[in-house]
DNA sequence: TATCCGAATGAGACTCAATCTCAAAATGGA
DNA sequence: TCCATTTTGAGATTGAGTCTCATTCGGATA
């Protein structure tokens, strides 16, 4: 991690009216280490493997600030728990599940993005954010 | 409910070695009548209003068979409680939810359905089936 | 229609991710 | 350093959904 990003880390508390705690850092240290998108539990693992003590409770507690900041992506795969990934760049991009390896890649297309906005607008509303999930499996050679 | 609905079900029941029951029967029909995006315990409490005795547990394993059959449509709309509505034709749609009103619209747009085959396919995969939410709020008049 | 056996039911226990509680510890401004 | 306020953490709680298993029921058979 740089300092820039825990400045801006610093600054996101600052800007909730939140103090800046050693668990709080461990939790945006230890989402920001892994492009993976992993679960709650993973996470809160893997900082105490790191020997930082933190309890599940600050875990959630920090990823809610975090997601609510847009430093951290939230999705929902369907299987009861949710996963998480650093957003490092703010480039929105979209998820495919591949059904037979749970592999998760990662996509991005701008006509599917106007689209959407397209089809709100369409019908009097404002697109606010989405979810979009394709649940695919390999084709055949 | 018509009686080609109820041959339709029993055919199903049949088709996977199930028996036939009143409690079966009644969950069906209380999904069916109405199109609403109703939640497991909507259901269950409804059926029971009307005087037929079901557990929980017979209402979320009837489900199971209705949405494998594909007579019944599972949504997860993020909120932790899924939500089903009968597929009384077999035209599919997605769901707009206003984030002020809770208010589900459902919409179908062909050039979307189309996109997101083409991004499976341009990366090796056949769509098997999607999750796509528009999180939407009212345009300002 | 009566018999019978495997399937279905239901009450409540259980699971598991996530949230809540609240006493104790830590933070940071003065 | 002091101390009001915030944060933490262990464990309790929640709630949707699943599982258990003794009892009941469906329906094929004769």
């Amino acid at each position: 991690m740089t300092d820039s990003t825990i400045q801006n880390f610093k600054e996101i508390l600052r800007k909730e009216g939140l103090r800046y705690t050693k668990q709080r850092q461990a939790v945006w240290d230890e989402i920001q280490s892994s492009q993976e998108h992993r679960d709650a539990e993973d996470i809160y693992m893997s900082i105490r493997n790191n020997g930082v003590n933190v309890s599940r409770a600050t875990v959630y507690r920090t990823i809610d600030v975090l997601v609510k900041n847009r430093m951290v992506r939230k999705m929902d795969v369907g299987d009861g728990r949710n996963r998480y990934e650093p957003r490092l760049d703010d480039a929105h991009h979209d998820h495919m599940i591949c059904v037979e390896t749970g592999k998760i890649i990662e996509f991005y297309n701008e006509e599917l993005e106007d689209l959407q906005e397209k089809i709100a607008e369409e019908n009097g509303y404002m697109l606010v954010r989405h979810i979009h999930q394709l649940f695919v499996k390999p084709l055949k050679k």
